[in-house]
DNA sequence: CTTAGCACTCTTGGCAGGAGAGTGCTAAAA
DNA sequence: TTTTAGCACTCTCCTGCCAAGAGTGCTAAG
């Protein structure tokens, strides 16, 4: 990406922001004249004419405005963005909505969602904090009338899975307390591997049950993203990009095709925590994503559970606002997931004043 | 709604069959040659002009073929379809995926959201199954480092809640386990009121959990649905009626706003098990649905646990097939929930004979 | 009651022409 | 050397127009 020049760099700057704002390409006139410049359009042209040489924009065709290539959207985002922090009332009532739901495990995800969406009018995408690898934490065995138990396994982070299972024959509610105490003592903290290697020493019962609580942990650590929350989809199909025919079906089948979303996830986000990645277009590897940008994130705790988060919107998307609501919204998701694991006992510290490294 | 001669009823019949497979409307020249019916175009089209005054056809101009309004759909459905089901094999396939999962308790939604969506070629959701009261089953506490403690409460049907709580001075866990342990034994099968009701008895950290398992009761009697599973929304929004503009969005809302899909529930489905309730074109109610038929059944075990099902087509939707299907799936999926909470002991009976009342 | 015939209506596609917007280029001005 | 004015050029978009095609509604005859 070679170096521009202070003006170019600001026309680029705005013809981005103007696209952002009307989605219609701009010419040199409403530039000069929207903004004030005190240059004449010819003089832009000119500079425009470079930029596109140089690949940052585009032409529909010859009598229209320019418009930002994906490659100009990447160095608006990378060197024309300076940092920056949503507004602080914002910043408030995001937090104080999430104080308010500290304690409702099951409302995190769909508040994010619901936050992000809302604050970057786009949709957003929330997947579950899940542990690198499962690691036990408690087994329950409940009995339902006959010879049908309802297995209910929790792993360290909160993700409960269930299962069932059919007995040779009916045993009392006590007795398969008493089995599954016995397995929580023993497997607290364990992998499933760790667990298959103590199976051999169990009497047969209990063998029996960890086998199917290592197959359970095994099926999770296989699967990426069980759930995605979403929001906001409606809005961003308001959007004129999305309104024509076949652009809507490729944004859902980002939603529905689970595999694509975990391509993206794997190929885009390392289990590094804290830094945001922006997706432009799609970068040529995904061709569903064309029209969109994606701004991920990786929340949670390093080593012990994360998830993933993002904004999709179309590339023609406010980054600035993007970037910063998705790394708030992470920051804020990655204390209630410390509290889970690491769990100080101490009060939170106001989330309001943080910002990420 | 009226009588209609035979040949009227067959004339309804043809148009709504042939619209439905080539969204364009059909006129008299089309529907005499492809049907080999033997009479003249002339005479199909003074029936198709009454079937028009009568409210069951209409004219997009005067030029174009005829094709069923909502009416038309209406009577076609309730009078002319009859009967039907799944061919055998399909059945047989079906049955034997559920067959698979039958113990993996969170495959069944999915499973049902994607067998819906693909075989009827349109949108399918699926509600979990929750008791209409929720009922206690069990209750446990899993301490965390310092004085965090995750509450995980298993509801009858295996719907799981979890929350957090912070205890004023840290335990351990076997003093949480028995807590606990005391609780599951006064509380197992109760409602949220009758658990109250034995509060004040209890010793004072008891009664604090306790407490707060009646408040996560409440809020899951409150809400209808917890979580929706979709799938199939990409084949949808391949029908030429929503690659145009607004209509996309309009779907899309009923899966977002949750309030929106709990009042269509709501209005159209009773608690009533086993019966396939149709709406077509929103029905004046629900505007969003103006281009959009629903076939909606409820499932599960009355009294104790229900959920609800269902397919989102274009009012031209294929209705025979799609109503066979949520049948033929309402009445899997009834029989996977009866295991749960009536709990039979011996094997399933082969369900691909089966068929609802 | 059915049918043939015919006039009528409305959509669709193609084509032409003018307005508007914006560019690219050239030559003059700073 | 950079900036600017001027101008020709290109392309979209809208409008009006025409012919073809599809399908109807009506009327009068079978």
């Amino acid at each position: 990406m070679g170096e521009l020049t202070g003006r170019q760099e600001m026309i680029l700057g705005l013809v981005v922001h103007e696209f952002v704002r009307t989605a219609v390409p701009v010419g040199s006139r409403t530039l000069v004249e929207k903004y004030g410049l005190n240059v004449s359009p010819a003089t832009v042209r000119n500079e425009m004419a470079r930029l596109e040489e140089l690949g940052y924009l585009t032409h529909p065709h010859t009598s229209a405005g320019r418009m930002p290539t994906d490659l100009g959207y990447r160095y608006f985002v990378e060197r024309l963005l300076q940092e920056t922090e949503l507004p602080l009332a914002e910043r408030r009532t995001i937090a104080h909505q999430f104080q308010q739901i500290r304690q409702e495990v099951e409302e995190w995800m769909p508040l994010a969602a619901s936050v992000l969406a809302r604050t970057t009018r786009s949709a957003a995408l929330v997947t579950a904090p899940r542990a690198a690898r499962a690691r036990y934490r408690h087994l329950q065995l409940i009995s339902t009338q006959g010879r049908l138990v309802l297995l209910v396994l929790v792993l360290q982070g909160g993700l409960v899975k269930q299962q069932m299972l059919t007995l040779p024959e009916p045993l009392p509610q006590p007795v398969l307390s008493e089995v599954a105490d016995r397995l929580n003592q023993l497997c607290a903290g364990l992998t499933a591997e760790e667990i298959e290697a103590h199976i051999p020493t169990l009497p047969l019962f209990e063998a029996d049950i960890a086998q199917l609580a290592v197959g359970m942990m095994h099926r999770a650590d296989l699967s990426t993203a069980d759930e995605v929350y979403h929001d906001g989809l409606t809005e961003l199909l308001q959007e004129p990009e999305f309104t024509e025919g076949g652009q809507a079906q490729s944004v859902l089948r980002v939603l529905e095709e689970r595999s694509f979303l975990e391509a993206v996830l794997a190929d885009t986000l390392g289990p590094t925590i804290g830094s945001v990645r922006v997706v432009i277009g799609g970068e040529g590897r995904f061709d569903e994503l064309q029209a969109c940008s994606l701004i991920l994130s990786r929340y949670g705790v390093a080593g012990l559970a994360t998830g993933a988060l993002g904004v999709l919107g179309p590339t023609r998307m406010g980054y600035g606002r993007a970037i910063s609501a998705v790394r708030f919204v992470a920051g804020l998701l990655s204390e209630l997931v410390h509290d889970v694991f690491v769990a100080g006992s101490e009060p939170l510290p106001s989330a309001t004043g943080r910002s990420s490294p």
